[in-house]
RNA sequence: UGGGCUAUAGCCAAGCGGUAAGGCACAGGACUUUGACUCCUGCAUUCGUUGGUCCGAAUCCAACUAGCCCAG
């Protein structure tokens, strides 16, 4: 069996190519260069470079004996990771770039390739569990519960799957450093990513402007009432929730409660105005391939990091899902992923909107 | 020009004779394959200025300066 290991140069995915050699796989491993970096980057500074990353990966290639080739997919990631993420910030909303990377180049583009190579299994360095049971795959939370990337990986197909490895989903972090430091990996030490990969410096508003080609404009930031409390400095600069950067001295800490891109205004409103229960969802994948009729219960997950919740899900007829949680929600954003599960399993997702 | 009020960090603000709370903002860190949130740390040797009283003053007194309000 043959296997193409899609190896970041981080720890997670260096390990699992070692998993997966020791499974038998006669493996390959790949690195896909997403975007140009300067060429100021520093590799072992402790953070991701790009240059640095292949070189990773290439060595902990090489020290598993296995071929390696790195894949230019930069105009595929401008296309479907970094415009919709500019585009999406530009109309009010806070995109999460992984998923769309995840959904279109790792298990789309690259994919391909792997099975165009005549590979059996494209692995990955995500922690979650995949099984093949009652003749379709299910996706589980990882068994380490501070690391489960489940949330990343909705968008997932039964035909994707198929193709599909994920050998991390048993283990914890420190057994997956571990192994990294025993197979003598030069990454084993390096500390968790961070940060938009292509935004280096992490001013993602500068790389939106320059990429619209203008610089949105400042607009007011106002209350629940609509009076005027100050000026932002473009919408994009904001998110559902967020408290810090505002510029503004008051009296008491004030969340962006949403933002008007009509109006070009950020609206601004104490803690308690951030909560909401309903919750519209779009573009909506369902894992075993077809949506479930009417109405059930999950655990929705609106952000990466936080706990699931629980909820009904309706279905409406347009395939968009109502989301009716039990306890109101803190700062529901449009652009990021609700996420349904059922206990340990990953149900589907889709859009916030 | 009379009368009154107020002057504490970038902003708001506690303090009322015993050796400068707190919040916002800001900076750094933790967390993290998104953005946020959250958490931790830092942030006025000094209280408009100058004198005075007192063992001791941001706190009391005086003058000055500035701003605000009312009367003209």
């Amino acid at each position: 069996m043959k296997a193409m290991i899609a190896m970041s140069g981080g720890v997670d995915s260096s390990a699992a190519a070692y998993l997966m050699k020791q499974q038998g796989y006669d493996c390959i491993g790949c690195t896909m260069k997403l975007f140009e970096r300067d060429a100021e980057d520093l590799p072992g500074d402790g953070k991701a470079s790009a240059t640095g990353d292949v070189n990773d990966a290439r060595a902990v290639a090489e020290r598993l004996g296995m071929p390696f080739f790195v894949c230019s997919y930069t105009g595929e990631f401008r296309e479907n990771v970094v415009m919709p993420f500019a585009r999406a910030y530009l109309a009010g909303a806070t995109p999460n770039p992984c998923v769309n990377c995840n959904r279109c180049l790792k298990f789309g583009t690259l994919l391909e390739k792997a099975l165009a190579m005549g590979c059996d299994k494209l692995v990955s360095g995500h922690y979650v569990r995949l099984r093949y049971e009652e003749g379709k795959y299910h996706l589980y939370r990882a068994l380490d519960p501070g690391k489960d990337q489940s949330y990343v990986l909705y968008n997932l197909t039964q035909e994707q799957l198929a193709h599909l490895a994920f050998p991390l989903g048993e283990y914890r972090k420190d057994e997956v450093r571990r192994i990294a430091e025993e197979q003598g990996f030069v990454n084993a030490h390096r500390r968790e990513s961070q940060d938009i990969c292509f935004v280096p410096d992490g001013d993602y508003a500068r790389l939106i402007e320059s990429l619209a080609g203008s610089v949105p404009p400042p607009g007011d930031f106002v209350d629940l009432v609509g009076r005027v409390l100050g000026r932002h400095k473009g919408i994009i600069h904001y998110t559902i929730g967020q408290r810090k950067g505002l510029g503004l001295a008051l009296p008491a800490p004030l969340y962006v409660c949403r933002i008007d891109v009509e109006k070009n205004q950020v609206i601004l409103g104490p803690h308690d105005a951030l909560f909401s229960r309903l919750v519209s969802v779009r573009d909506v994948n369902w894992i075993s391939g077809k949506a479930p009729e009417g109405e059930i219960r999950v655990q929705a997950k609106l952000r990466y990091r936080q706990p699931p919740a629980e909820a009904t899900a309706e279905m409406q007829e347009d395939g968009r899902v109502l989301l009716r949680f039990t306890e109101p929600q803190r700062a529901v954003t449009p652009g990021q992923s609700a996420v349904f599960y059922q206990g340990e399993e990953l149900l589907g997702g889709g859009i916030i909107e």
